[in-house]
DNA sequence: AGTGCGGCCTGTCCGC
DNA sequence: TGCGGACAGGCCGCAC
């Protein structure tokens, strides 16, 4: 899915345009997503102000003066403002159409995506409720990642990915920081020295910035608010380059599987 | 409590 | 050219 930087660059993109927008009709046309749309959402949302546009971890919040309606993109999501009309594509599955004349559409191929509403804070929703500290936030840094990872024997990758750890690193990021850190994704988290947990820290937030920069990274499905695609997949160092010379030291990038995922690492300069 | 796995979906690509 | 299977950016919920 689109990561932290592609879900940032997304809110970007589209803030200014639904920034105090009068939400005028909802549609639905594919409500079974991650979890069902819920049923009564054109109601709730209709005639409703959207007062501004926030982001946890890798959830978009859109807030509202009658409640929030939670959006997350899951692997293949995307959204876009398109104008007012427009016919939809295959896998459109949900318009907000504003007072503005355009329409926020949010597209869905795979359908692990959720669009989901809540009267009440957002962040003591049950999904967003134990979410770990944002990465590029000061609640995030070597020493936190050294608590979480005492004791811990899993891979240091799994650790990272993991949201309650910290949010917003999926498994594009997770194998560029542990690249950049130098230290081998299979690594057990609790047997990395603080030293080098800290360096995985400034690793974590180095790479993030970076792609937000490049407005993201784009391999097949991910565009902004305006259809646009990001361009920090040129800037990847180790993901997807199995076999590539490492731009380190020129040794081969070699892939394996953690946990189901795919991750891509220099044997010889992580350890 | 931490860990590993199945499952949710569709599209694409690869090998036969 | 067609077909089956593996795989793809996430992450919950369950069994152990």
């Amino acid at each position: 899915m689109p990561e932290l930087p592609e879900v940032e660059t997304t809110r970007r993109g589209i803030e200014a345009h639904v920034s105090g927008q009068i939400i005028a009709a909802v549609e639905v046309r594919q409500p079974k997503l991650r979890w069902r749309v819920p049923p009564g959402l054109s109601r709730k949302l209709k005639d409703a102000r959207i007062d501004c546009l926030e982001r946890r971890g890798k959830y978009l919040l859109f807030k509202t003066s009658s409640g929030t309606l939670i959006v997350h993109l899951g692997m293949s999501g995307s959204l876009r403002m398109v104008v007012d009309g427009a016919p939809p594509q295959a896998h459109d599955h949900v318009d907000l159409r504003l007072g503005n004349g355009l329409t926020l559409r949010l597209r869905d191929p795979r359908r692990f995506g959720a669009v989901l509403w809540t009267r009440s804070d957002p962040l003591r929703h049950p999904l967003l409720a134990a979410l770990g500290p944002e990465p590029l936030s000061d609640g995030f840094d070597g020493a936190w990642l050294r608590q979480r990872a005492h004791g811990r024997k899993a891979a240091v990758k799994t650790l990272i990915m993991n949201s309650r750890v910290v949010v917003g690193i999926g498994n594009i990021y997770a194998s560029e920081a542990l690249f950049l850190a130098g230290i081998n994704p299979a690594r057990s988290a609790g047997r990395i020295s603080a030293r080098r947990l800290h360096g995985l820290a400034a690793a974590v937030k180095q790479v993030l910035e970076e792609a937000l920069e490049q407005g993201g990274t784009t391999l097949r499905d991910f565009v902004n608010g305006a259809g646009e695609p990001g361009y920090f997949a040129q800037s990847l160092r180790v993901y997807g380059r199995e076999g590539e010379p490492c731009v380190n030291c020129g040794a081969p990038v070699r892939a394996r599987v953690l946990a189901q995922r795919a991750s891509y690492y220099c044997p010889r300069c992580q350890r």
